[in-house]
DNA sequence: ACTGATCACTTATCACTGATAGGTCAGTAG
DNA sequence: CTACTGACCTATCAGTGATAAGTGATCAGT
């Protein structure tokens, strides 16, 4: 659409996983900053310095490079997560602690976020989805799962197992974190506020009431 | 991309606004049938029976089909929140059918839902929204808010005032739904059980602890 | 040193997208 | 009858994702 400031000079030849990279890293610069839609094969394979169609020596498709993008920002979030390790997951404020941690994710990294968890990766007629995607995304969740187990044996929790509370508590957050970030222009309250009051809610949700450890 | 069942044998002349509907007729059809994002503006023409240009006569873009559009979900749902008058909204059990309308109208008008709440209208660098549709947003909001309203008078919650409880209340039912839509392959628990179970949870998150009624 | 294969890349082109320009034709007002 | 209006058409635009076929450098084997 708009010819953009980094036309790269065209590049040497470039070793073969290494400009795999440099198209993610162009990708994910350009989602960023123009948006996820309003990104085409032109404007990426011209911030690397290559031709367009030379994308399709490293990718299949342009679904294939979102979807690489899907498995990086997967990997990230776990990374962020595992600050709080699974044992340590034992007391309301480690519980609000990890689901801060996947808030704030939602937030600083828009782009990542949207491209794991808001776009829908399979139109109606298109093919079923890569599984690594798939089982990236399955694994990231077992993170999220671990945790919460931790706290339904150590008594915390609310009735229910582990597995339906995380997916409860999962679509708790994600509800935030989506609509923060489709809906900017909404009237919010403030957002800090919104969020810490929205963390509460769902502490008091899914945590048993306890009197040795009061809720504020 | 296909050819689809349906091109009308070229229509008479149609009378101005009654052309207006049967062009946003067919665009919900086919976004049902075929997903919002595989329907061209062909398609939808040749749906109706007219040329892809004639289309230009009665909205200005193709968004602002999909802006109409959104206008109709959200009319659609607060025609069916009205089920529960405002002032009937004094128990969890009122709180509880409001929250289920909410699933329910996601769930059975998935790309009505979608249009409405989960594409994101002003893509980086586009114009900023039809304020109209966010009007009529807002004003869907503000009859959700009215009864969360009704629920905080009665003193059936826990601290915060309705704007911030409702907020994120509908955080809580968006983030279950999108998942649900955007995430059908996702290994979920049984989907009626984990709306039960959501509700609660919000339900225990959102009303106080009151023994006069039990949680369950 | 020559040959043949391979690889990363190119240009040219495909069918399709949303959108615009300009002409056609029926119906109506004067 | 003329003049106008409005709904509609065909033709065409630039931009999209994707494919085909060709180019030139590199490298192994002889």
């Amino acid at each position: 659409m708009i010819a953009g400031p980094g036309r790269s000079p065209r590049k040497p030849k470039g070793q073969g996983a290494e400009r795999r990279g440099e198209i993610l890293d162009a990708a994910l610069r350009l989602f960023a900053a123009r948006g996820v839609l309003a990104v085409s094969t032109r404007d990426i394979a011209s911030a690397v310095g290559i031709s367009q169609p030379a994308l399709y020596a490293h990718f299949r498709s342009r679904d294939e490079i979102l979807a690489e993008l899907c498995e990086r920002a997967f990997q990230a979030l776990a990374q962020r997560m595992e600050a709080i390790p699974v044992c340590a997951v034992r007391d309301r404020a480690a519980f609000l602690a990890m689901c801060r941690i996947y808030i704030d994710f939602g937030l600083e990294k828009p782009d990542a976020y949207r491209v794991a968890f808001m776009l829908e990766k399979h139109r109606a007629g298109a093919e079923p989805l890569d599984p690594r995607i798939l089982a990236a995304g399955v694994d990231t969740f077992g993170d999220f799962q671990a945790r919460v187990a931790q706290l339904v044996l150590a008594g915390l929790t609310r009735p229910g197992d582990a597995r339906l509370l995380t997916q409860s508590l999962w679509a708790g957050l994600h509800g935030l974190v989506s609509l923060l970030l489709a809906r900017r222009e909404f009237p919010w309250v403030d957002i800090e506020t919104l969020i810490t009051r929205h963390l509460e809610l769902l502490a008091d949700g899914v945590l048993a009431e306890d009197p040795l450890t009061p809720r504020r």
